[in-house]
DNA sequence: GATAAGATGTTA
DNA sequence: AACATCTTATCA
């Protein structure tokens, strides 16, 4: 049971987004954890037209921009959350957006971005959190490793921008991954 | 201060 | 295919 360092997450966004795959994501409520595989990713760069960062800071996106290993939470169409953790070193943009989880333990319905985040309640509350902190309420432990046979690389979904990049990733045949 | 668009999910 | 629904960014 290993934890992903601040090093980890300081290198490319696009290989943190393929290693990041078969992790796990641990979200603490109360007394109770909930906990997923990390089974779906996109990974978000500063030249990226379809990143939040693009046009460089703003009060939402400063995020992008600070440490390597901090979770960045979002509020999309004014009714879901969507959670990513911040990728390459500081004063770089760059993020891993979780697309979607294989429940481990009694909650389900993890299939897609704002889903996931219902079901975990992230919430903006957990914007900027320590993921390589085990005592914070949101952080990303080592799993299982999958290899690179079983990674299928595609372009992204729900942009409109840049949506001919191969920049999401997911794990073959696993049925948790959203839908096209 | 007003306005348009958005890394989505549900329903028909 | 339409819509629910509100924050954020941008412009005046």
């Amino acid at each position: 049971m290993t934890i992903p360092n601040y090093s980890f997450y300081e290198r490319d966004t696009l290989q943190v987004a393929k290693d990041l795959l078969g992790y796990k994501l641990l979200r603490r409520d109360g007394d109770k954890i909930l906990e997923g595989i990390i089974v779906e990713t996109e990974a978000y760069k500063a030249n990226d037209p379809a990143c939040h960062a693009y046009k460089g800071k703003t009060p939402r996106s400063v995020t992008l921009f600070k440490k390597p290993g901090l979770s960045y939470v979002y509020l999309i169409y004014g009714m879901y959350h969507c959670v990513n953790i911040v990728t390459e070193p500081e004063e770089t943009a760059g993020a891993v957006l979780i697309r979607a989880l294989e429940p481990i333990g009694s909650f389900d319905n993890t299939n897609g971005p704002g889903k996931l985040c219902r079901e975990l309640k992230i919430t903006k509350e957990l914007n900027e959190i320590d993921v390589t902190n085990p005592e914070s309420n949101l952080w990303v432990e080592k799993y299982q490793s999958i290899k690179s046979s079983q990674i299928v690389e595609t372009t992204r979904i729900g942009i409109k921008q840049a949506t001919d990049w191969p920049w999401r990733f997911y794990i073959k045949d696993n049925k948790f991954v959203s839908k096209f």
